[in-house]
RNA sequence: GGCGGC
DNA sequence: GCCGCCAACATA
């Protein structure tokens, strides 16, 4: 009788139509179609912040220091999700492609839904945008993982994604035309060759009557592509949709607080936390207590008298935040940049642009200093530019340097960790790690996440740990 | 740095 | 050549 109980259940108690088993005949989908939501609003929002944890999931195990798509990667993030009790997302998330049981459905519906909550809720600023799609690309790379070959050739299909996987005597003809270049152990598909660019560049692609013949490791590559370029369009879609949407006061509770379950949000930077700065101790508490990409800056500002525009924001804003006035900041600049400049120059170019950002100027909005995402995406590499993340920006001898310059007394070995994170592109781990090397007594409940949190944790410490040093000056005067 | 005005 | 304006989240 449970048989019979549960094949009924799978057309009618849980009312897939046809339309629907169409649409979730897969575990993999580009979600080209919205989906239609009747469940109720208490469960709209407990699925969509399930999948907002697999999202940090994914987030964290990649900045841990796991190689991202890696087996001990993908370990790791299905670990964490089933320790958050997260069962129906592995299933969804590792299954071979076509299974046909309720339960396939039941979770494929369910990532369907979320994904599209998600699409909306995240699709109101460029930064969330970015965020949103770095972690949905990577869980697309994580999925296809796990699909059968069967599975790929039909998500292939049913996407309109005209790569097929090559015959017997196709293969026999390629061996021969490619000169060694097709290994016959391997699957291949054949794919225009307009879309393998990106490949051609990095691995010897067979090309051949304007297709490339591509292995079924390498196609996923292929397919991230399209689905990025797809994905990115529909964001901006969506960013329409969501301020109108926005206004039904209900789901307004809810999307609201979706998004700011975002990792990299979560340090604000209030006027609770701003000192009073002496600027001209600013010197000795840059050294102290600035995070590697302000302190860049800031020794440029004072060595080179000048700083590229990217730079000069990043800075300004950064001190802005920590509780330097406008007009310490106007001095500071004025006096660094009119070493090399005319003082009436400096006034016409630089002076409007710093009021500016203190929200003095113009719609008077107080901008907020950039946090650790911004500033690396930054790229301050170029010639003259200082700006960006120095752990990214940095050329190995330059950041071997650096290191030695700002770190006294180095433990063995940990010079080393903090070079290897660096070069895994594991920058925030990175600065964490410094951060921890020059502030052995700070206790980190997280990662550094925002540079004006990296100088308020390494300043209060120094803070406390002088008291003594405060009240002799006091006592003595 | 970008955009815009004269 | 002069100049202004903008980089951003509405949420407690
Ligand atoms: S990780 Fe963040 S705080 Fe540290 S140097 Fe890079 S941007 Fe600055």
């Amino acid at each position: 009788m449970n048989f019979v109980a549960r094949k009924r259940r799978i057309l009618v108690d849980t009312g897939f139509t046809e339309y629907e088993m169409g649409l979730y005949s897969n575990d993999l989908q580009m979600y080209t179609t919205p989906p239609e939501i009747k469940i109720t609003l208490r469960e709209f929002e407990e699925q969509a912040l399930e999948r907002v944890k697999v999202y940090r999931i994914i987030e964290q195990t990649s900045a841990k220091g796991i190689t991202k798509l890696s087996e001990e990667w993908r370990k790791a993030i299905l670990d964490e999700i089933k320790a958050q009790g997260l069962k129906t997302f592995v299933k969804v998330f590792t299954g071979t492609g076509l299974g046909k049981t309720e339960a396939d459905y039941e979770g494929r519906r369910r990532d369907h839904i979320t994904h599209f909550i998600c699409r909306l809720t995240y699709s109101r600023t460029e930064e969330l945008r970015r965020w949103f799609m770095t972690q949905e690309m990577d869980l697309f790379r994580l999925r296809w993982h796990y699909l059968s070959s069967e599975g790929r050739q039909a998500f292939l299909k049913s996407n309109n994604l005209s790569y097929t996987s090559i015959s017997e005597e196709e293969m026999s003809r390629l061996l021969t035309l490619s000169n060694g270049l097709v290994d016959s152990t391997k699957e291949y598909y054949k794919v225009p060759f307009t879309e393998v660019f990106d490949l051609i560049s990095r691995r010897r692609i067979f090309l051949h009557k304007g297709f490339g013949y591509i292995t079924s490791q390498d196609i996923i590559s292929v397919i991230a592509t399209q689905f990025r370029s797809f994905m990115s369009k529909q964001m901006m879609l969506c960013s329409n949709l969501y301020s109108r949407i926005i206004e039904d006061e209900r789901l307004k509770a809810i999307l609201g607080n979706l998004n700011t379950v975002y990792t990299g949000k979560n340090y604000t930077v209030g006027s609770g936390n701003a000192h009073e700065i002496d600027i001209k101790q600013l010197g000795t508490i840059a050294r102290r207590a600035f995070p590697p990409c302000m302190l860049s800056l800031y020794s440029t500002l004072t060595n080179q008298n000048h700083l590229k525009h990217f730079g000069r924001l990043q800075l300004i804003l950064f001190l802005k935040g920590i509780g330097v006035k406008m007009e310490d900041a106007l001095y500071l600049y004025r006096s660094e940049f009119t070493k090399k400049m005319e003082p009436d120059k400096f006034d016409k170019e630089h002076s409007y642009n710093i009021r500016h950002s203190y929200g003095k100027e113009g719609k008077r909005t107080n901008y907020t200093p950039y946090a650790c995402m911004k500033v690396i995406n930054l790229n301050g590499g170029g010639a003259g530019e200082t700006h960006g993340c120095p752990f990214k920006t940095f050329e190995a001898n330059q950041l071997n340097k650096f290191l030695a310059d700002n770190i006294s007394n180095p433990e063995p070995g940990e010079v080393r960790e903090i070079i290897d994170l660096a070069k895994n592109k594991h920058y925030q781990i990175c600065c964490t790690k410094y951060f921890q090397t020059k502030n052995p007594g700070v206790k980190l409940n997280s990662i550094i996440e925002h540079p004006n949190q990296y100088f308020e944790l390494s300043y209060s410490d120094r803070n406390s740990t002088s008291k003594t040093e405060d009240k002799k000056s006091v006592a003595s005067s």
